[in-house]
This record gives structure tokens, sequence and C-alpha cells, in this order.
RNA sequence: GGGCCCGUAGCUCAAAUGGAAAGAGCAUCGGAUUUCUAAUCCGAGGGUUGCAGGUUCGAUUCCUGCCGGGCCUACCA
């Protein structure tokens, strides 16, 4: 509804100006203004135009007040301070529409959102990718949470979405694990399948994985293992190759487990072994000398590779008499002369790059880097490889939903995956320079508008602070203590475990509803639990903007008060405890003949002192579709996360300061019971997009 | 050395393309007519937004330089 008042009233605006002032501006600029009494809008419009048409800011709020005209939805334009323009909305217009849209509240969210700005094309969301080599723990939470989240964002927006796992089962992380198994644990395929059956199979791959590479540092030539493993697993089609894969599907299978606590699932899991065994790379390896992405390397250091330019790094002249030269610093000055002389200088070194720049893509001895494997995979993502994977059925999830795995040889019938118009990778900020190689190795290769839909959804890592390593047992140095943070390491076997932060979470959330609600079950008590932990884990993980690293303390993430996912699914409870009281059906309420509100009553009942309160309310809940659009815009989803938590601040606020039931006015009561409907409607889809979900009782 | 990111209340974090007095939560202190259950609400204290310049009508936000911290910078993935 915000939205597309929004658009109305940026769309009417531009028209003005172009009718007024010929004059074209692209990006008209909407806030809010600071106090709801002052409208629901406000253009800082005038102070832009001010240069451009030599007037004062006010003089030009004023002629803009005085000939916009009317628009649809909207009651007045007014000038405030020196030049701000404060829009006010109809009030009873928008509750009305708001209140009305209950009736779809069956419908699929793609209906809701008005199909014709929906961009053409398929989207693939690529997150958690984490090594099959041991337990997930924390860090891979937010990545899967953030993924996720993601997902459901653009499904909301009614984008259809592939969700992808890429599963990297032939690198040296599973090689590792396998070392440990055959060399420290003397352990045969027969004991090693027998292991990896049993529950929980990852987390003795966690310790085992973490003294392996204590066994590496007690002796480097135990480093030999590793190589010959590493080759075995390459090459596939041996003993150790297949004891890699009882191995990296054992912890994959329990991978998928843990994110299904989070009722987070995938669609299709891509392997390494098959990007290798169906020579991908092979296919992309000629596309890139074709195009002389790759060269190679005679001397120096990489002498015998194939090397690309690294991300991030620009050619230099060999001469730098002139420092405006720069390319960085051109494009003011003379942005044409810069333009040429761009190529010039690329030209001028001969493709030469300089060692420190340059990116091994393939090994002297021929192999093929990560790199190279990705710059395969992501043309195999936009269609442009000319190969396809095999696919068969690999896990299937409580509701039917299948998710496919990569195979050489695979099913007949299968979905069509890949090929798609854009695609998301969540990987974390340590990667960024990898994910730009492989940007600019599509863009060098000719596809440049695949680049362009390429999006490197970039987070920081999730650190423990020091006393919750302390907490965990390990021994800090000094130094240690006196950071703010300390990274996890799965190769030092140090962090905090996705299902141990997730039983630890049940258990605590457990504690307060026995305390709560000894008259239910214990099996419902378990069940409303669950909730409540997986609603305070995934907000957790997305109340913190992106580019904040996380330093995670079990204090701050088994916290259910304040600003938690427990609150704001108890704001949800509270409205429905209204309707259970009142004997209504909260979801049918407002599709009830006989409880609808007039526009007439909304709009009584929206003025005046309390009438701005709940209006606030209101207006809140109207904004879910317009923070859904800003969170993909931006990739963020910590946005929503504000949103759910503003919005269920609003309503606790509402609740206790205007009971409903006993309210003696019918007409009123309606209203308010109307507006705890819409309320709690509307947060429920919030709480559902970030994968939350909202228990009977708390 | 080079690249990217961060520095805001005691602590943890917000502040969309620069915009009206920099906001929450936690913690501390003080309250809430025994009511649609308090996992809640109300109130108080707490800030020269790391420092110094610059651009702008306007800077937490953009630019430059410092100070402090993190990550990346492998023929690992």
């Amino acid at each position: 509804m915000y939205r597309h008042l929004e658009r109305r009233l940026v769309d009417h605006l531009r028209e003005f100006l172009r009718r007024t002032y010929d004059l074209e501006i692209a990006n008209i600029v909407v806030e809010q203004p600071p106090q709801i009494e002052f409208g629901e809008y406000a253009l800082p419009i005038a102070f832009e135009l001010a240069r451009k048409l030599r007037k004062a800011p006010r003089k030009i709020a004023e002629e803009i007040v005085a000939g916009v005209g009317a628009i649809p939805g909207f009651e007045k334009f007014e000038v405030a301070g020196g030049g701000y323009i404060n829009v006010r909305v109809s009030r009873a217009e928008l509750a009305t529409a708001l209140a009305a849209d209950l009736s779809f509240a069956g419908r699929s969210s793609a209906d809701r959102s008005s199909a014709a700005n929906v961009p053409p094309g398929k989207v693939l969301v690529e997150h958690s990718s984490i090594n099959p080599n041991k337990a997930a723990h924390i860090g891979h939470l937010r990545n899967a949470i953030l993924g996720d989240t993601f997902v459901r964002l653009l499904r909301f927006a009614g984008r259809e979405v592939d969700v992808q796992n890429y599963i990297d089962n032939t690198g040296v992380q599973v090689a590792d694990v396998v070392v440990g198994f055959l060399h420290i644990e003397k352990k045969s395929r027969a004991q090693i399948e027998a292991l990896a059956a049993a529950p929980r199979f990852d987390y003795l791959c966690w310790d085992l994985y973490a003294r392996v590479s204590q066994w590496y540092e007690e002796d480097k030539s135990n480093l030999q293992a590793r190589a010959a493993t590493l080759r075995a697993i390459e090459e596939g089609n041996n003993e150790t190759a297949a004891i890699a894969d009882v191995i990296s599907v054992a912890v994959l299978k329990r991978h998928l487990e843990t994110m299904e606590r989070l009722d987070t699932e995938y669609d299709f899991l891509p392997r390494e072994s098959e990007i290798l065994h169906l020579h991908f790379w092979d296919a992309a390896f000629t596309k890139l000398k074709e195009a002389s992405v790759l060269a190679y390397e005679n001397e120096g250091k990489n002498k015998g590779c194939w090397v690309m330019r690294r991300a991030g790094t620009s050619a230099k002249p060999l001469t730098t008499e002139d420092p405006s030269a720069s390319p960085s610093a051109s494009l003011g000055a003379s942005a044409k002369a810069a333009g040429s002389e761009g190529t010039d200088e690329g030209e001028i070194a001969e493709g030469k790059i300089t060692e420190e720049d340059q990116k091994v893509i393939v090994r002297s001895n021929g192999t093929v880097g990560y790199v190279g494997k990705d710059i395969a995979y992501h043309m195999w993502k936009f269609g442009l490889l000319g190969r396809d994977f095999g696919y068969r059925k690999f896990y299937r999830y409580p509701n039917a939903h299948d998710c496919w795995i990569s195979t050489t040889d695979g099913e007949k019938d299968h979905p069509h995956f890949g090929d798609v118009a854009e695609i998301y990778n969540v990987i974390d900020a340590r990667q960024s320079e990898a994910q730009n190689t492989v940007i600019e190795a599509l863009r060098e290769l000719g596809h440049g508008e695949a680049a362009d839909r390429y999006t490197h959804f970039s987070y920081e890592m999730v650190a423990l602070t020091p006393r919750c390593a302390a907490e965990l047992g390990y021994n800090l140095s000094e130094e240690d203590k006196a950071r703010p943070w300390i990274e996890v390491s799965g190769r030092k076997g140090f962090g905090v475990k996705a299902d141990d932060l997730l039983d630890a979470l049940i258990i605590s959330a457990g504690k307060e509803v026995d305390v709560r609600h000894p008259e239910l079950s214990e099996a419902e008590r378990a069940s409303i639990a669950t909730q409540i932990a997986i609603g305070a884990l995934r907000y957790f993980m997305l109340k913190f903007t992106k580019q904040s690293v996380i330093a995670f303390d079990f204090k701050d993430a088994l916290s259910f008060e304040g600003d938690t996912g427990p609150y704001a699914q108890y704001a949800v409870v509270r409205a429905s405890n209204i309707f259970r009281k009142g004997g209504f059906d909260p979801d049918a309420y407002c599709r009830d003949q006989a409880s609808r509100v007039s526009t007439a009553d909304f709009a009584k009942y929206l003025t005046g002192e309390s009438g701005n309160d709940i209006w606030e309310l209101w207006l809140a809940a109207s904004k879910t579709s317009y923070i859904v659009s800003q969170c993909i815009a931006t990739t963020e989803p910590a946005y929503l996360a504000k949103h759910a938590f503003q919005l269920a601040q609003l309503f606790s606020t509402f609740y206790h300061r205007y009971p409903i039931l006993s309210e003696a006015d019918e007409g009123r009561r309606k209203f308010l019971l109307t507006t705890a409907a819409v309320v709690r409607r509307e947060l429920i889809r919030v709480l559902a997009a970030m994968g939350i979900g909202v228990p009977p009782v708390m």
C-alpha cells in the first residue's frame, strides 16, 4: 500500500516538474516526516531544485504545493520548515484498502504483488555451501539464514527462485578427514560406512578434522598423505574416492537435517565432483583461452601457469608522468579521453600482468584451481557453458519437496536447473576477491550482461567474543583476551556447532514454556519451545546488517526479550488471544460483513490524539511490501527484522493502551479489533518472510 | 606494500539514494488502576557520531589525511 502510494506520488510530482519547470528529475527522494502529525511523506525536493531554479527553497515548495493538484489517495500538501513538503494521505482510504487486503489472505504472495512489476526470468540463489567434512557452525547458520530469508523475500515479491547449495566434495577439507580415518584412526571402508550411518557423524568428523590438522603440524611429512589422498579423490573410481564419497554424502545429509530444523530447504546440490568428471572446466578453459581472458605465464614464480588479472587491480602505465591519468580519478575531467586511454594502457602492457596482480587459474601441473571451477560453474548458471549436470533425487523434505543432487549420469526426468536471468551468491566477505574475479572473467568473455546480473551477496563473518570462547573451554592468550572477537576456526575445532546452539536455544525456551504452560502436553510444549528457539536464532542472525561482524555470545543469542524474535512472536500471540477470548476467528474477522468498518468510521477513529497513535500502527502495517522491495534492492534483510520489531513494538503499546474487548462503544470496538486483525496478519507475513513461525500460545 | 570493510550511549547494534531535535535493545534506577497472561508497558539518566580538515543550504552518511581494529592479498578451497 505504502509503496503504491509512494510511486503514485513520485509519478505525479515528476510530471508536474516536467510540465512546470521543464526539469527531468530521475530520482525523487521521498522520506517520512519525523512526526506522524506532519503527514506520511516528506519531500526535500525544493532544496535540490533551489540552485537549478535560482529561487529560495521555500518559494519553490510553495509553488509545488499550489500547483501539483489533486492526487487520488492523498489529502494535503504542506510547506514545512525551510522548504520541506509534507504530504498527507487519506487515512481512511488507506485503512479501508489495507483491511480489505485481508480477504486475500488465502492467496499466494505472488497474487498480491502486482504481476506487472515483477522482472522476467528465474533467479538463482546460492547459499550455505558448507564443506561436507564436519558439522555446520554458527558462521554457516548466518549464511543459511541470510540466504534462505533472501529467497523468501524474492518469492514474496513474486520471483521464481532456485535455491542451490554448492558442495565442494573433492577438496582438501574432505581429503583431510579421509586422511584422518585412514591414517590416524586406521579404519576400514566398512567401519567408516558404519560410523557414517550413526547419528551426528558430522560431530565425529569435527573432532577428527581438528586432530588431522594437529597431526600435520606434528610432522610436516604427514602432508604427503593429504596430497596423495586429494589426487585420488579428484581422479575418482578408486577406493579412496569411494570413502571420500561416503563421508561427504553422510555429512551433507547431516547439514541438510540441521538446516531443515531451521525450515531451510534447497532445490539442487551441484557438486564439484561433477564439475570435474563432466569436464565443465575443459569447456570453460577453451572459451577462456579463445577470448584471451587467460594468459600463459613464461617466467617468474607463476611460470607454467595460466593466469588472470586479479579483480580490483588495474593495468598501470609503465611511465607514470601524469598522475591524473589514473583510471579512477579521470572520470570528471575528461571521461572520453580517459576511456580510450584506459584501453591503450592495457595494450601498452600487452596483457602483461605484474606478478603481484596475477591470479593463478591453472597450476603448472595442469590442474585447475577453485576460481577456475567457479568460472565454469557460473557459466553453467547463466546457460553459457553448453554442458549440463546429470540429476538424481537426493533428499525428500516432509512436505514432499525433493532436493536434487548432481551426478554423472542421472535420471531422465528432472527439473530444469541453471540457465537463469539473475544470480545471488551468499558468500562471506573474505571471498570478495575470488567472486569479483569470476565476474570479471564473465565480462571479459563478452558476457557483460550476465556479469551485471551476478550479485555477490557479501556479509561479514560470525566470530566469538573472548568471553564466549572462554566459556567453551578454550585457553586464550592475553592478546586474544584483549580482542573484540576471535575468528571461528574449523581447522582448530574452534567454534559453536549449529546443532548445539539450536539445542541450547530449545532447552532455554523450553524452561520458560514449562513454567508458563504446565497444563500443556510435553509434545505441545516441545513444539512451542522449538518455534521460539528458531524465531530467536533467525531473528538474531538477521538483525545485524550484513557488513557488521557478529561477535557471538550465548547471553545475547539466548535472549528472548526486547529486540528479539520471540518479542515479535509474542505480539502475534497477544493479538490472537484477543480474538480467542472474544470468540472470533482473527483470519476471518475482516472478511465478515458484520464486522466490516466503513471508510467513514475509519475517518472518525483515525483522527485526534488517539487516532494519531493508532494510525502510526496502521501506517507501519502498510509498509511491508515497501520494506521487502528495499531489502531486495539493497540485498539487506536486516531492514525486514527492523520492520518486524517496529510493528511488534507499536502493537505492544497499542495493546497496552487500548483495552479492546472491554470497549463499550461497539463501533470503536470493531475498529480496534480490525486494527488488531490487520497488524496480526501483516506481522505473520513479515515473520514468515524471515522464516519465523508463530506458536499458538507463549 | 596494495585492496576491501569497520570505528555512533557503559555493552550490542540502528539511522535506504546526504535531510527536520542521532534512535533501539541490554544493563542501571524508578513506576504500571490483579487486565485481551508482565517473554509486556511507562519513565529517568546516559552522545563534541575515533581525530583533523574539505565539499554542501544541510554530513553519522560524500572526499582527503591521520589514529585504532578486522579481513583478503597461496600453483588451499
